[in-house]
DNA sequence: CACAAGATGTTAACGGCGTCAACATAGGAA
DNA sequence: TTCCTATGTTGACGCCGTTAACATCTTGTG
């Protein structure tokens, strides 16, 4: 298989030499404009530029379409999540940091699901596919890079652990009473009663729920 | 207006009599059947032995049978909250009554979305009516009836605050740490990645999320 | 180089959806 | 009784997802 010479090549060619990927973006972007209902298979293949019947070359059908939207988005989640812990200076007491790394991680994603309420959503949309990956906090599942800042958060709460910030016997299902927390934030802020509430009133409610969040986990 | 003899009358007639309450009954099944998605104008007319547009008779569109829906919804939902704390032993200290109290109202919550999660997901689903309430924590809107479940748990919290469980500065936006959290924890099993948890584990998840929270909320 | 075969795209059509306009009927008030 | 209005019906439109049948490009092989 030679590379294809053409994909900017010029004049309107018969194959398109990236439908899938150009489809996706074009999904993504859709998504990104109204959330997980508004990527429409025809639109996508309009815009595109191609029939709709197209797609069917390349995905199994509208659901399939959407599941590559839907991975896109929670990649991006992740990365907001990483950078917002990146961003954190380092600090002398290990447990300290630990903590401030808990509540940056909360507000990478809840700043995400703000900052890009219709790839939020559609991340955390029903799809056919119902084959989740599930973990009740002690089974990590690595590779899948969508998971990375799941990684992430989890390493974090073995680092309270071990700085002696949390009990040990909290450390179970601790990953999911945070996640909980800012899924169920975020959710409310969208598209729940805290959806019209002024931007810095909203944020004021988000730092004050972070940080009781974290207070219950780090109870000792 | 006289009462009119007919509603289970007899003989197919021409005119319904309830034709309003019928749809809204059949599409709340619809929803409780396969969430918000499913409740589609046609199919409701269908099966209440009616033409799809004699529902325009009763309601703007779609939309608007959906938003009855989702009231429903929310309603069922503040009753099963309601229904977890009358069920409640009293007990001597109030305080340790009203930290039992949250978490029942956490747990009659989170309850209901499993038993009920086509009704739960249309309660919070997204609808062109943006109109929603908005409240801070400070600002408890009444009358509504679905939101008697959220004044029982403001009550609550008030009620920690008063037997000294909870530090006064940590009453604003406690509702909505809470509420993020069952909010968050629901979906998280309905949809994400708690989906195929065994029930058992996803009870001691639920119980444990329940208890971060609650000591959060609590915390000296 | 020729050419068959597979990959990729197109047109046409189906049924289902929400919705509108035009028409039909029933029930109550004059 | 008669007419008005509320309520329901039929028919049509454009949108969607999807399938079947056909067209064109690309590529590996003789």
């Amino acid at each position: 298989m030679e590379i294809m010479e053409s994909i900017t090549g010029g004049k309107s060619r018969y194959h398109h030499g990236d439908l899938r990927n150009a489809l996706i973006e074009a999904a993504v972007e859709l998504a990104a404009e109204g959330g997980p209902e508004r990527v429409v298979l025809r639109e996508a293949a309009r815009s595109v530029g191609v029939s709709p019947t197209a797609a069917y070359r390349h995905f199994n059908g509208q659901g399939e379409l959407l599941e590559e939207v839907k991975i896109h988005g929670q990649q991006a989640l992740a990365a907001s999540m990483s950078e917002a812990v990146r961003v954190l200076p380092g600090l002398d007491d290990p447990g300290e940091e630990a903590v401030r790394r808990t509540e940056a991680i909360g507000r990478g994603y809840v700043r995400f699901a703000i900052e890009h309420p219709g790839l939020y959503r559609t991340a955390f949309c029903r799809t056919s596919a119902a084959e989740e990956h599930d973990f009740t906090g002690l089974e990590v599942p690595d590779g899948s890079p969508e998971f990375a800042a799941f990684r992430e958060l989890s390493d974090t709460l073995d680092t309270l652990v071990a700085a002696g910030r949390m009990r040990p016997d909290n450390r179970p299902a601790a990953e999911v009473a945070a996640w909980s927390a800012v899924h169920g934030l975020s959710l409310l802020i969208l598209d729940g009663p805290l959806a019209l509430l002024p931007a810095d009133q909203r944020d004021a409610v988000v730092e004050r729920t972070l940080t009781t969040i974290v207070a219950g986990l780090t109870r000792q």
